[in-house]
DNA sequence: CGGTAATCTAGAACAAGTTTCAGAACTGAA
DNA sequence: TTCAGTTCTGAAACTTGTTCTAGATTACCG
């Protein structure tokens, strides 16, 4: 928790791929990491207890996840991963691109619901993140990217405006999620709000022919 | 940092009004926190330093905030207020309603990037914040709220879709900084970001005669 | 003014994240 | 198989948020 380490250690996501037994010990620590948030939240999270759960001695543990918070972000890379493959099997329905972001987004909000202190753990470890754990930040932001992307079902690459529009997307979905966790705003609230973020998708569809958008603003 | 208090103190907000010496007392804790913060953001800001700093015991600082981050968001609602009068001087120039209040959310954002390390404690402890501080962190958000539709300069009361925008934005607004703060985004990106959330001020403007708007998507 | 309850102080104590260290276990190469 | 280097273990130590306690101060009321 302290500003930086000393001197970005090499860390375990380098160079060496990992033996087996390492491979499973990463996996042993998820699991157990997934666990404790399920039922707790980021608090109940508590690295002596992953480590003595995950059959790890504790410093072991920090060798593989420099912080809590690094772990916790894992986790959620981890569970991202499957809500991917997930949802790509039964990709949306709706015709228009903003409505399957928002359908797609639900369906994870949905499931979300039915493990919110898991979620809790995740995502308030996501945003309280700190520059250290910026690249794993960034994994888990890349992945929900590609997740909103593929709903959009695109013909071409994505343009700024797009990719603005996704990022904003992000942003409510990162946030409105957080107001649900804090008892803040209501399931439906949230649907309403993600909803409209995701109307910004029609607006920056073709909305591109004039130098306007963005520019548009003197500041 | 424990999920709940025993049985929710009454704590100072509640009925008697401060005495004087109290009030001075609470003044010095957040000019404390604010100077500790500006300088080392959230980790620098220490119970223990702050509590020695403003000539205050330990016990005493948990009373007046029964948490670091009940004190950072308090810190936060201070710094508002004084952003929120500093606004009010020298409304938005721009004629559309949307620019007017990008244009106020990237004044807000100079302000921030002056003291980026009092931002990261203050915006860090707001997203941090779990139940416990529901109601502080409300207060923060209905001034940010505030803000906005001042910016806005609406007629007459803001219709559910504008509010919704609203949040929108504020959704945005939030984890925008939070992305700056962490080193993922640039000040650039920040500003285009807020900019598209912000143009959705213009899609809920009207968009209220048909009953579609957020029920458009099947979900 | 005197008394009583609330508040404040100083400091110890506790909890959980993080670091450190000496030695055991393991890995890969000669 | 043996050796050198790495990884893992077990346990203590350290840091900082939080709680607790006993006594001093203060505020308020008659």
């Amino acid at each position: 928790m302290t500003t930086e380490s000393r001197a970005a250690r090499p860390a375990l996501p380098a160079s060496p791929p990992l033996t087996e037994r390492q491979e499973a010990r990463r996996r042993r620590i998820l699991h157990t990491s997934a666990r404790l948030a399920g039922r707790g939240g980021f608090d109940a999270v508590q690295m002596r207890e992953v480590a003595e759960s995950s059959g790890v001695a504790l410093g072991t543990l920090y060798r593989y996840f420099p912080s809590k918070v690094h772990l916790l972000v894992a986790t959620m890379q981890d569970q991202l991963q499957h809500l991917h493959t997930t949802l790509r099997k039964r990709p949306p329905s709706d015709e228009d691109p903003g409505a399957r972001v928002a359908q797609t987004l639900m369906r994870a909000f949905r499931a979300l619901q039915r493990e919110p202190h898991l979620a809790d753990a995740m995502v308030r470890a996501l945003t309280f993140a700190d520059r250290s754990v910026s690249p794993e930040v960034d994994t888990v932001s890349r992945l929900t990217t590609t997740i909103i992307l593929d709903a959009m079902g695109l013909d071409g690459p994505p343009t700024p405006e797009q990719l603005s529009a996704v990022r904003v997307i992000e942003h409510t979905w990162h946030s409105a999620l957080i107001t649900w966790l804090s008892g803040r705003a209501s399931i439906a609230q949230v649907k309403i709000d993600i909803e409209m973020a995701c109307r910004l998708i029609g607006v920056a569809a073709g909305a591109d022919g004039d130098g306007s958008g963005a520019g548009a603003v003197t500041g």
